[in-house]
DNA sequence: TTTTCCGGTTACCGCAAGGAAACCATATAG
DNA sequence: CTATATGGTTTCCTTGCGGTAACCGGAAAA
């Protein structure tokens, strides 16, 4: 009685699975709400914040670090005073949108389903 | 001085956050591995094992119980001996797969990139 | 009788992610 | 002189997520 796997699998590309290696860059807490936010232009530190009211300081420059080395967004900083700090999607973070418009759309489903 | 938040965000829609909804079903860990795992077609126990190597029962068990009563996989047991169970997306689960493929379709792009 | 197979369950544990609150440096406005 | 705005940093602490490993119950095969 041995076991019997069927092949009706969903295509396995070999090496490192591309959909953990995407879920690790917006995965982490608050991440796709930045990216979400970014979508509509450049945005600074203080404007994330108040788009995200709910993300202390501490996180929301952690995952900005974080974006910002993986190449998801730019940051540049204008030498106005005091200093503000303009973050911006990259090429790649642009390339991003797509995957979060899908989650968006689901998101509306789900309220519509859920209703209760 | 006072701080003058530009109006180019990107649209907020009243009430809880459609993405953070839906990053609360795809977001734990190995679920959005589950769902692409079964957009193939229904698919048993021990095969999502075979599937997703690195996933322990215990959290196989606890994605699959928490995708069920969120309305996303269908469970169905067959009274053969052994007993088996088959997992299936629901008409609800099948809406996610749009946005993990987008995800899946990232993920391939950040491969790309990365390539060292 | 013992083993194998299926689909789990249970107990235990470590650690890192994330929340809260306080603090900081600089420069201009009043 | 003091307040305010900006863009953070630092410290502390809790929670819970997820990993490991062992165990389970029924049935049939050997």
């Amino acid at each position: 009685m041995a076991l019997k796997v069927r092949k009706n699998r969903s295509p396995k590309p070999p090496g490192p699975c591309p959909l953990t290696e995407c879920m690790a860059v917006i995965g982490g807490a608050w991440t796709a709400n930045i990216i979400w936010n970014l979508s509509g232009g450049p945005r600074r530190f203080g404007e994330l914040r108040i788009d995200i009211p709910a993300v202390s300081p501490k996180v929301l420059t952690t995952r900005l670090r974080e974006l910002e080395r993986k190449g998801v967004v730019n940051r540049k900083v204008k030498p106005t005073s005091p200093p503000s700090v303009e973050y911006s999607l990259t090429g790649l973070g642009a390339e991003l949108i797509p995957a979060i418009e899908a989650i968006v759309a689901v998101g509306h489903k789900l309220k519509h389903r859920h209703d209760c």
